[in-house]
RNA sequence: GCCGCGGUAGUAUAGCCCGGUCAAGUAUGCGGGCCUUUCGAGCCCGUGACCCGGGUUCAAAUCCCGGCCGCGGCACCA
């Protein structure tokens, strides 16, 4: 053994297996020195969970703050109360699923509970000249915005529009019949940009926002709020997908006018994760259309955050994975295979070892004192204490692709117990005669080493399994101890893959597959 | 159509700003070996990439131009 570390020093070798930290960094923040303390943010639309793309920007965001010793926000944009209204049980999820990440933050803001402030400096702008409250119909704007020319009243004094303002929180408008724009370039070259929307009229007697019910009439668009609150949070960079790159040309009118600096924008691509479902809108209306079909939001072939939590995807190997990604605007294409061997990596040297076996087939042992019980540990060199196995009578379940080897080999060992030799087979079942021995024997044999479960003292079990956009239910048994397990303990099926204990009841544990 | 972003091995990523040290690093996958009472983990070795075409330069993955391809935006959504 010396020999071999003194040849592999020489050698320049590591035998040690040391754990290189093998932590990616990120590269430097842009502009630090001039700001100041680093200030970033997450600012989801609670009107849904959060999946992995959202998490990636939440994760970036909160990685830098520390990095910086800085200040994280969440912030939550629900200025929708129509298109996207707001979950109410999605603003505690969201926390929750932050808080898994690992992720904390310093401040919360809500951005339905700061309308006045929004209204403040709303009438700031009007009062300038830098806005106009706009009762074109919507055609007839749109119409003259793509020749680059001006509504009738972009050119109002500003008295007039503060007055129509008012007659807005009067309820004198319904929907769509007045808007808050703000003046930028009538030509700009991209006709999305030419006097945008600041604030729209959502009757929210028809659509009560969940916090704020039926208060606010006049609701703030995402530019102007998140414009506005980016500025007055301090937040120095902003990190947020691709399709945000005009907003930012958008909001950039807002700072203009009010003499404000620009924070730092970090443009993200977009993030896929293989063979599941990760858009919000899509998740949302399949299970509003097909409720039956799936498990909930956290339904395995979704990318929820939630859903990769049920699935036994550890939070460590999410932040892994997105660390990996980097901060570069191209999209991604996140593969199991990646997703899973970090994954595996985290949990083999916690996670326990249990006997399952999937399409039983009976194997009867001559030869075998019963009843017998046979202690195996939880894992092969981590602490995680023992659990016995008791044999009452000498039958096991071994699975069938075992059994079709044991055939062809003649022998087989019934792994941390015993060798057994073929002794002939008729219809499902296998009789053998118990030959005894160790693990070197076993080698010697040539005999394969399987995992088993006794006939006489078994637990059901369902394996749920993804396999791509379909549930697969594996039904199998296990040995009694996984009765035992915790609910939400992702465990190593031998030589089956790991797992995570859904649910246990009675008289079966729901497994989920997590990955090989 | 218009505006913008990007294209490094099967997949993901480093390098590109500040040309040479890049005959391109890392992870995963794949092939082989070792270790191991798992088809898991670990350890060795190997495999495999700069979208295309011009230009600048002694020298280009890196700078410039053109093309192709991919993606995003063009909302009273975020």
């Amino acid at each position: 053994m010396d020999d071999v570390k003194k040849l592999a020093e020489e050698l320049g070798v590591s035998i040690e297996g040391e754990v290189k930290p093998q932590v990616k960094s990120l590269p430097p923040l842009p502009n630090v020195d001039k700001w100041g303390t680093v200030v970033t943010r997450f600012a989801p639309n609670p009107d849904f969970p959060i999946h992995l793309g959202n998490a990636r920007a939440a994760i970036i965001s909160h990685i830098y703050a520390v990095m910086y010793k800085g200040k994280f926000i969440l912030r939550f944009e629900d200025t929708d109360p129509r298109i996207k209204k707001p979950m109410p049980e999605a603003y505690d999820i969201i926390r929750e699923d932050l808080k898994w990440l690992g992720i904390s933050w310093d401040e919360e803001y809500i951005q339905s509970l700061r309308m006045e402030i929004y209204y403040d400096y709303l009438k700031k702008l009007i009062k300038n000249g830098y806005a106009y409250v706009d009762l074109c119909r919507p055609e007839v704007f749109r119409e003259l915005r793509n020749q680059g020319k001006a509504c009738p009243h972009r050119n109002e004094d500003p008295s007039i529009h503060l007055e129509r303002l008012d007659r807005i929180f009067s309820g004198e408008y319904r929907e769509g019949e007045a808007v808050v724009r703000i003046k930028t370039d009538l030509n700009h070259p991209d006709p999305s940009v030419r006097d945008w929307v600041m604030f729209r009229i959502i009757d929210s007697a028809k659509n009560p926002h969940p916090i704020t019910m039926d208060k606010y009439i006049l609701w703030p668009t995402y530019n102007f709020a998140a414009a506005l609150d980016d500025h007055l949070m301090g937040v120095t960079h902003i990190f947020r997908g691709r399709e945000h790159a005009v907003n930012t040309v958008k909001q950039m009118y807002i700072y203009h006018y009010f003499g404000w600096r620009y924070p730092e924008v970090v443009n993200l691509g977009r993030v896929g994760l293989e063979k599941t479902i990760l858009s919000k809108s899509w998740i949302k209306s399949q299970l509003k259309t097909n409720p039956g079909k799936f498990m909930g939001i956290d339904d395995i072939r979704f990318g929820t955050i939630a859903a990769l939590r049920r699935r036994g995807i550890s939070a460590e190997a999410i932040r892994q994975i997105i660390l990996e990604l980097g901060v570069k605007g191209v999209d991604a294409l996140i593969s199991w295979e990646n997703i899973a061997s970090i994954n595996r990596k985290i949990l083999d040297p916690i996670s326990k070892r249990v006997f399952i076996v999937l399409n039983p087939i009976k194997v009867r042992i001559s030869n075998l004192q019963t009843p017998i019980t046979i202690k195996i540990p939880y894992h092969p060199t981590a602490n995680l204490g023992y659990r016995e196995i008791k044999l009452n009578r000498p039958e096991v379940f071994i699975s069938s692709s075992d059994a079709e080897v044991f055939k062809n080999v003649g022998f087989i060992r019934l792994m941390e117990f015993t060798n057994i030799k073929l002794i002939g087979h008729r219809d499902s079942e296998i009789v053998a005669e118990n030959i005894g021995g160790d693990v070197e024997y076993a080698k010697k044999l040539g005999a394969p080493i399987v995992q088993w479960v006794p006939a006489d003292n078994i637990t059901k079990v369902r394996i749920i399994k993804a396999e791509k956009l379909r549930l697969l239910k594996l039904r199998s048994v296990g040995e009694e101890s996984i009765k035992h397990l915790s609910i939400g303990e992702v465990v190593q099926m031998v030589r089956i893959g790991f797992g995570r204990i859904d649910d246990i009841s009675r008289n079966i544990v729901t497994i989920i597959y997590t990955h090989d």
